[in-house]
DNA sequence: TTGAAAGCGCTACCAT
DNA sequence: ATGGTAGCGCTTTCAA
């Protein structure tokens, strides 16, 4: 009936043939093995080995509506951001019996829309985003599909079902006070703005410059984030203003970067520039001087969201009490931010 | 028939009902809509857009025998090794209609081989592996797949099937020849050795330090290595051989660490230390000094890995007449390694 | 404990 | 150009 020929992999029917059995018993001998007579599950288990028998999960997804699959999106896997998060998904999912698949979605406008709906034709029984900023469209479908949604990253006033995350504009606005709380005045920006995350966090900065009556220098570029931006970065803001004394760097690459141009260029961290980071990559704390920055609890995060999905999957669909969980974040002042020379305590 | 009622989502059948035709136009309009009238399909699409129609994957692949699904398995996620590989994968193969599925086996030995097995189950339509030392269980039913397999990273002497890589051997041995050839005589090797190509690096190592006469110095962690281990072990290099005065380090992230390590420890890089990484990630060109290292083609061989399969997936499945492509590295001289001092030229 | 029958949602084939 | 029918490989009834 089909054209192309199947490739020829063995299929249950086979298995069940060579065991002499039904292919229904030999299904069972293969998932509750404990149905099964121990004379017939041998013979199944030995076939399948024999065989070399790999289950066709898409049969075995599209026969019992279960496909025990969890879709995580993320908008990069190069950042290192991720890193832990998904980290998190994998220790609590995959013990859990449940299969992570990871789409990405480049930081793309649009691209998460797709992978959604990619994800979505995939059945999953969960599904985790990072931000909140999906489309009008994706919250469609995302609804339609009636299983956990967990966004996360970010705090949303209207979430689409479960929310964990942190406020990034209160997040930007603490690195920026720390700055001026050390005597800085002229303390700039970094970023690449490429998420509502990054640009949040801008936000926090400005509110600080007006709180501290000082005046805005933000530097940005339309990349995604890199070391070698931070050096360009740090480079235009000299250029634009070279009393800048303290810099805010929207995320630890970007710092590092800065920080290898300030030594590339004499200028002495911290002692003539602090800076700080943001997200406390694994590198901050062993960098030198090692680096002050924002901690976000990435992998708490997706722990507490992998945790509730496995409670409501497993435990009727009730979902919990708190739909909305703000992790906060961490200020760390490690050894590159210092007091400004000559600021009064 | 279910016992878990089936989420309530739209199906082809509800499409096709509420435009008023049969299931396969409706099928057909959505998927080769030049066979089908303009008013019919504008009929379904008009449906499908309305109800918010999203195809079961599942079912298509179960019913067509294609999945459009290709499955990449990789050791990690975290380490930066990887963003260039899997970037190439994606620019590839996702304008070729495939959906690209990541693994990851989390250098756990055994993991691969249940990635593997994973992986199968969802019917690929070729699958990408990083290294070549597969269990025989997995490289049984990847023949068995009658799939496309491609084995990335590393250079094989029996390919499962096809072969991208370079030698690691090689490449290790070439980044220490080329401190024993700037005067160096105390060399040491760091490395966590989790897969053979770190392993293969080391044999490389060893096997110059023999040619250069000299003593081997070789420190690992067993862990998924990071920057903080970097600087661990160049503590513990340093140490056990206080006249180190050059490091091989397995990767660039070890050799930000003991870089790092080094500034911190007045350890001048490298007028004191020479230092040479592996990969030549991003940072490595902006670090100061910037870090010398070995380029390896990671964005190449995931590029040909996903032209070869387009085309032998194309093309009657037939295989390039090349099954083993050695891509070769780069030997990257930066500002962190140096001439000894008081060493003849 | 075992198996026969039905069907998951979709597409290939063949007919009209 | 359109639709009926069969079937992908598996699991879920339900009956024996």
């Amino acid at each position: 009936m089909q054209n192309k020929p199947r490739s020829s992999r063995v299929t249950l029917r086979e298995v069940a043939l060579s065991a002499d059995v039904s292919e229904v018993t030999a299904s069972r001998a293969l998932r509750n093995p404990e149905l099964v007579s121990e004379r017939l599950r041998d013979r199944v288990l030995a076939a399948a080995r024999e065989l070399a028998y790999v289950p066709n999960q898409l049969a075995s997804a599209l026969a019992s509506a279960r496909t025990g699959r969890v879709a995580i999106i993320v908008p990069s896997l190069t950042n290192g951001v991720f890193d832990d998060y998904l980290r998190a998904a994998y220790d609590i999912f995959t013990p859990a019996g449940f299969q992570v698949v990871i789409l990405n979605s480049n930081y793309v406008p649009g691209f998460e829309e797709r992978a959604i709906e990619t994800a979505l034709g995939q059945y999953p029984e969960a599904i985790v985003l990072a931000g909140i900023d999906q489309t009008a469209r994706a919250r469609r479908l995302l609804n339609q599909a009636g299983i956990p949604v967990v966004q996360t990253m970010e705090i949303a006033d209207d979430p689409i079902d479960i929310n964990i995350g942190l406020s990034h504009a209160e997040a930007g606005h603490a690195a920026a006070r720390l700055l001026f709380g050390l005597g800085h005045f002229r303390v700039a920006h970094m970023a690449s703005p490429l998420d509502s995350r990054a640009r949040e966090r801008v936000r926090g900065y400005l509110r600080a410059v007006q709180e501290f009556d000082a005046e805005p220098i933000v530097a940005t570029d339309d990349s995604p984030s890199n070391v070698a931006i931070g050096g360009d970065l740090l480079v235009e803001i000299l250029r634009r203003e070279p009393a800048t004394s303290a810099i805010f760097c929207g995320n630890d690459n970007l710092a590092l970067g800065a920080l290898f141009e300030c030594q590339r260029r004499g200028v002495r961290v911290p002692e003539d520039m602090s800076i700080i980071g943001f997200n406390d990559l694994e590198f901050a704390k062993s960098a030198f001087p090692a680096l002050s920055t924002i901690a976000t609890p990435r992998y708490e995060m997706a722990r507490q969201a992998a945790e509730i999905i496995l409670e409501i999957t497993r435990g009727s669909g009730k979902r919990p009490r708190k739909r909305r969980i703000d992790l906060g974040f961490e200020v760390i002042e490690r050894a590159s931010t210092r007091r400004i020379a000559g600021a009064s305590k």
